[in-house]
DNA sequence: TTGACATATATAGATTATCTATATAAAATG
DNA sequence: CATTTTATATAGATAATCTATATATGTCAA
């Protein structure tokens, strides 16, 4: 199923958080390791996911360094910083409240139906 | 905890059709009751909601008509069409995989932590 | 070995769903 | 009678995506 782009919006910035809290990652392979672990629900563009790191590395939330493996490309690595985690922690409350509260009202039984004006 | 606005995008229009799948309803009772609901974690203004619910009934999603309770002032109801309700299915089915493609993602296990290259 | 495709990063400009601010008017409240 | 609440409406600002485009390296098949 293709979910409405709309409902991304807020959520990414967290789930990129997330993913560098397990290792350091570089912008591709986080395109890559979201598309898979969300059974490609969510296939974050080229162009939405540079800026974003941009800006949590201007805001002190990532760290970026350049790196070769052997026998690889360079790419650029980012690492969460401690600032970064607790927005992380913040971002996911904030997220389990959101989610709490719609399913509130979208999970609503009709036997509780108010009575028709 | 106010959570960030920018996570309502996309399921405002959903809860909208919701609260309308139980019955008409005038714009200012659906901010009245979706706070309520969600236990004030949603603060609809005004001035997002009745542009939506305009956008809505021009594409056949609502139909609206003006009513006089005994003894209340007049106001502006809407009731949920056949193709509002099918919109609403189609909505909430796109909500569940979203929520579970975020929560599979949010709540993965360190000790599931990959490898650090 | 060359051309096409995948990998990898980057930015400008468009789109879209919110928001704030403002307007109007009726009804309730003090 | 003045202020606040209820009720609807719209214009313009903001913010988080998107598309399109650019550049460069690495891989693979013809």
């Amino acid at each position: 199923m293709v979910i409405d782009r709309s409902l991304l919006t807020g959520s990414t910035t967290t789930l990129i958080l997330k993913l560098l809290e397990e290792g350091d990652m570089y912008g591709y392979q986080m395109i890559e390791v979201l598309a898979e672990r969300s059974d490609d629900t969510f296939q974050l563009r080229a162009g939405t996911l540079y800026p974003i790191l941009h800006g949590l590395e201007k805001d002190g939330m990532l760290e970026s360094y350049e790196w070769k493996e052997e026998g690889e490309r360079a790419r650029k690595y980012y690492h969460l910083t401690v600032k970064g985690k607790k927005l992380l922690e913040k971002k996911t409350a904030e997220w389990e409240e959101y989610t709490r509260a719609v399913n509130k009202v979208l999970r609503r039984r009709k036997e509780y139906e108010t009575v028709q004006r």
